[in-house]
DNA sequence: ATTTCTGCAAAGGTTTTGCAATCCG
DNA sequence: CGGATTGCAAAACCTTTGCAGAAAT
């Protein structure tokens, strides 16, 4: 499915904008920051890299993930699978983190709270292997 | 033990913002944010707080804690035991948990990875009970 | 042709910074 | 007194918004 199809399908207007910023994501593997989006794609304007990321989350498209300070915001494709984060505080490397351990514990809080949850954020912190041994 | 003592202890220089800062976070219960600390301490100039939550969190006297956008950051005296946040997205009220599900993933993890984790971040999102009947 | 988007410029919100005046020990 | 801190004003970010012109169906 080409990227003019695949908009469609998720009932996006087609645009060049959209579509180039869709074929960054499709071409990474990593999360990208606004920053990092807007050198990638010379010319567009950062108001509209914000709007097209406000749209692909709502079109859960693409995810958006909050890192503490000084970090910036993440944003990565496809959101199949629920991952976390592991980020190297020092050379700010991100390893993604396919599981998960917290449903059981949802349900537990559900339980005992009386909340309906239904999101959470976890990242997690360190130094990487490679900044380890730079840094000792 | 009084305020001059405790921020002396601590090795902080005594001021009167500091102590004032000081007493509202021992006066709450609840995580602060800084514009609710602004508001409480007419007078106290924002970049005042601002530079005294850095050095109060550097001294570990207080925790700040990232939520995800629109809601502001908070900060909590005393991280005695380590805690995560509930947060209702409707009444924003915050119900902290004091069960932390994830010393064992983070041993797993660090074998896995060969990271050196040192922090993490987990805060759950939900509705909680009051606004489950007022907005159903 | 009409609806929807884009770029630009301006504004918003939050946090940081430089510096002279003030406070603390 | 001398170093540390404060308030003020300005700047630095990052993100959002209004609007006229451009693009898409």
């Amino acid at each position: 499915m080409d990227i003019r199809e695949e908009l469609k399908s998720l009932g996006i207007h087609y645009t060049n904008q959209r579509a180039d910023i869709l074929k960054v994501f499709k071409a990474s593997d990593k999360p990208l920051t606004v920053q990092v989006l807007y050198d990638a794609l010379d010319g567009i304007d950062l108001s509209t890299i914000y709007r097209t990321l406000e749209l692909f989350e709502n079109k859960d498209l693409i995810r958006k993930t909050e890192l503490k300070e000084p970090l910036s915001n993440i944003y990565e494709y496809k959101k199949d699978a629920h991952s976390h984060h592991l980020i190297c505080v020092i050379c700010k490397e991100i390893l993604l983190i396919d599981e998960c351990p917290l449903s059981d514990y949802e349900k537990t809080i559900m339980k005992n709270t009386g909340y309906l949850i239904n999101d959470h954020q976890l990242n997690l912190y360190g130094i990487c292997p490679a900044c380890q041994l730079t840094n000792k």
